[in-house]
RNA sequence: GGCUCGAUGGUCAAGCGGCUAAGACGUCGCCCUUUCACGGCGAAAUCUCGGGUUCGAUUCCCGAUCGAGCUACCA
C-alpha cells in the first residue's frame, strides 16, 4: 500500500465504550499504525436526543486506557479538518452548504410528509406484504406543481426534511476488503431517504460521507451491520463527484447464548470495556483478546502485545464469519497478561483488599511487601482478574473460620491428631521468630513425620487446622512462615483451648 | 417477507484442489503434591446437506438448509 493512510473511529456519545465499537477502533488503530498512517476520532453527535453527558469523554478515557491514542480529534485539532464533533459541524455549515448544492442539481428535495402519513403508509405496505418504502410525493408533478405543493405545505406550518433523489434501478457495488465484492440495487435501499432532519441536522449516512470526504479519510473499516448503509453513501459520493474511500466490513461479536448481535440493551453480558477495567482486567489483555476475534495471526501464538499487533497487521487475515463472545478466553487471556506483569499488577491486588475491608489503606501502604506475599502465596496464579483476590485472601490470612465439627471431629480428636498437634505445637514454639521460616516449618514437619510414623493428610490437616482451621490451601509452611510466629503460635493457644 | 452476507470440534480458529484437517479456550484423564491452585503430559471432539467441475474436493460452482445483519427524521 503506497497511498497514505487516513483512517477513522466515529463513536456516536451515547454511553460507554461498547466492546464492538472497541473492536472497530482497534482495528482501526491497527490499520493506521500498521501502515504508518493516521487514525482520526470524530464524534457523530447529530442525534441530540440520543446524546448522553460524559459519554465522549468515557469514550475516549476508554479508549485510551487501551491503548489506543490517535493523531487528531476533538482534543486534538487538525486546523485542516477541525472541528471533530458533527454539531459544531453542522454549525459551521459545513453539511448544509452540500445539501444545497444537491438540492439545486435536483438530487435531493425537501419533503412534507408527516410521521402519520408516513407510518400509515408502511402499514399499509405491511398489509400488502410489501417491503416497507418511501413514495415519492411528488410523482407526476412538474417542477412549477412540486414547487406549489412546498409553498402550500410550507404555510401549513409543516416542516421539511430533505431527501435524497434514489435512482430507480441502479447497481452500487465495492470490493469489501473483508467480505469481497458486494452488490445492492438502488431498488433495495427503501426509497429516498433523509439527508436532513426536520431539526436540521444531517443524518448519519449523509454526514458520515461529507466528513470522510473532507477528512480524507481512506478506509472505512467497519462492523458489518453497515453493509447496507454503504450503497447510501456511495450514491452521496456519486452525486457530489467525489471518489469514495474503501470500504471493510467486519464480522460482529454475537453473544455466546443467543447467537444475536451484542447489544446494549442486554445487561446479562458483560460488554462495556468498563466493566471489565473495574472487575480488574487488565488493557493489554482486552486489547490481545479483541484483537484476536475476528481476525487470526499466521502462527499459533495467543498472547501478544499491542506492538506485535501492529506489526502483524494483515487486512486480509479478517474473518467473516461472525464470532461468539466467549468470556472463558478473555478470563483466561486475561490470567496470561497478569502473570506476565506481576510487578505492575501488585498494587492493584493490594488495593483490592483494601477495597474489601481486609485492611486499611495506611496498612496497605506499610505492609506492601507483606501483602505481596500474602497475594503471591493466595493464589494468584489462578485468578482471572485482580477482583478475585480478596476472597482468596480474606481466610485465613485476614480471618479465620470456625472449625466445623466434622473436621474437628476427623482430624483433631482422634489420638493420631492429639498427638500431631501437640508435637507440633511445642516444635513450633522452639522456633525463634528469625527461624520461623518456610524452610525450618517444612524441616519441623518432615521430623514430626518420622518421629510419629504419621504421614500424609492425618499428618497435614490437624496442623492445618489448628494454624489456619482450614484443612486446604496454599502451601502451610509458606503460609505460617509469611504470617509469623506470634499469629502461628496465638492460632494454635486459642484453637487447642 | 425482501435484500446482503456467512457456515471447519462446545467456543475462537488455521487451511486457500491431494495433509494422519494446525493451534488456543473449555471439557475429561493422568502426573506433580499434605490439600487447592499453578504447572507438565495425554485424550475425546470438526469440515451442514445435496448435486456438479475434477484423476481427486473441507477447499471451486450451483441449490437446499441453517445462522446473522439490515429493512428509521438511530448511529
Amino acid at each position: 500500500m503506497t497511498e497514505k493512510i487516513r483512517v477513522r473511529y466515529a463513536p456516536s456519545p451515547t454511553g460507554h465504550l461498547h466492546i464492538g465499537n472497541a473492536r472497530t477502533a482497534i482495528f482501526n488503530w491497527l490499520f493506521a499504525r500498521h501502515y504508518q498512517g493516521q487514525f482520526v476520532i470524530r464524534i457523530e453527535d447529530t442525534d441530540l436526543a440520543r446524546n448522553v453527558a460524559g459519554g465522549e469523554k468515557s469514550q475516549l478515557d476508554n479508549l485510551k486506557w487501551l491503548g489506543v491514542d490517535w493523531d487528531e480529534g476533538p482534543d486534538k485539532p487538525n486546523p485542516e479538518y477541525a472541528p471533530y464533533r458533527q454539531t459544531e459541524r453542522a454549525k459551521l455549515g459545513i453539511y448544509d452548504r452540500y445539501i444545497q448544492e444537491l438540492l439545486d442539481q435536483g438530487k435531493a428535495y425537501k419533503s412534507y410528509k408527516t410521521e402519520e402519513t408516513l407510518k400509515a403508509e408502511r402499514e399499509a405496505q405491511a398489509a400488502a406484504h410489501q417491503a416497507p418504502h418511501y413514495v415519492y410525493e411528488y410523482a407526476g408533478m412538474d417542477a412549477d406543481q412540486i414547487k406549489a405543493a412546498q409553498v402550500k405545505d410550507e404555510a401549513a406550518g409543516l416542516k421539511a426534511v430533505v431527501r435524497f433523489r434514489v435512482s430507480e434501478d441502479h447497481d452500487y457495488q465495492w470490493q469489501d476488503i473483508v467480505k469481497g465484492k458486494v452488490k445492492i440495487n438502488s431498488k433495495e435501499i427503501g426509497g429516498d431517504w433523509v439527508i436532513q432532519k426536520a431539526d436540521g441536522m444531517p443524518t448519519y449516512n449523509f454526514a458520515v460521507v461529507i466528513d470522510d470526504h473532507l477528512m480524507e479519510i481512506t478506509h472505512v473499516l467497519r462492523g458489518d451491520d453497515h453493509v447496507s448503509n454503504t450503497p447510501k453513501q456511495l450514491m452521496v459520493y456519486d452525486a457530489l463527484g467525489w471518489q469514495a474511500p474503501k470500504f471493510g466490513h467486519m464480522a460482529l461479536i454475537i453473544k455466546a447464548e443467543t447467537g444475536k448481535k451484542l447489544s446494549k440493551r442486554d445487561e446479562d453480558t458483560l460488554q462495556f470495556i468498563e466493566q471489565y477495567r473495574e472487575l480488574g482486567y487488565l488493557p493489554e489483555a482486552m486489547f490481545n483478546f479483541i484483537g484476536l476475534l475476528g481476525w487470526s495471526p499466521v502462527g499459533e501464538n495467543e498472547i501478544f502485545t499491542r506492538e506485535q499487533f501492529k506489526d502483524m497487521f494483515d487486512e486480509t487475515r479478517f474473518t467473516k464469519a461472525n464470532a461468539k463472545f466467549d468470556a472463558k478466553k478473555l478470563a483466561w487471556v486475561n490470567n496470561q497478561w497478569m502473570r506476565a506483569e506481576k510487578d505492575r499488577v501488585m498494587p492493584q491486588l493490594i488495593a483490592e483488599l483494601v477495597k474489601a475491608g481486609l485492611i486499611s489503606q495506611q496498612e496497605a501502604d506499610q505492609q506492601a511487601d507483606h501483602l505481596a506475599k500474602i497475594i503471591e502465596i493466595a493464589g494468584v496464579d489462578g485468578i482471572k482478574a485482580t477482583s478475585e483476590i480478596a476472597p482468596l485472601a480474606t481466610y485465613p490470612f485476614f480471618k479465620l473460620h470456625d472449625i466445623s465439627d466434622e473436621d474437628k471431629a476427623a482430624w483433631l480428636d482422634t489420638e493420631a491428631g492429639k498427638q500431631v498437634t501437640s508435637a507440633f505445637a511445642k516444635a513450633a514454639a522452639a522456633l525463634t521468630a528469625d527461624d520461623f521460616t518456610a524452610e525450618n516449618l517444612m524441616k519441623l514437619i518432615r521430623q514430626l513425620q518420622t518421629d510419629l510414623a504419621i504421614k500424609g493428610r492425618p499428618l497435614w490437616n490437624p496442623i492445618r487446622l489448628i494454624t489456619t482451621h482450614e484443612v486446604q490451601g496454599p502451601n502451610l509452611p509458606e503460609i505460617l512462615a509469611v504470617m509469623g510466629r506470634d499469629w502461628t503460635l496465638k492460632n494454635i493457644q486459642e484453637t487447642l483451648v
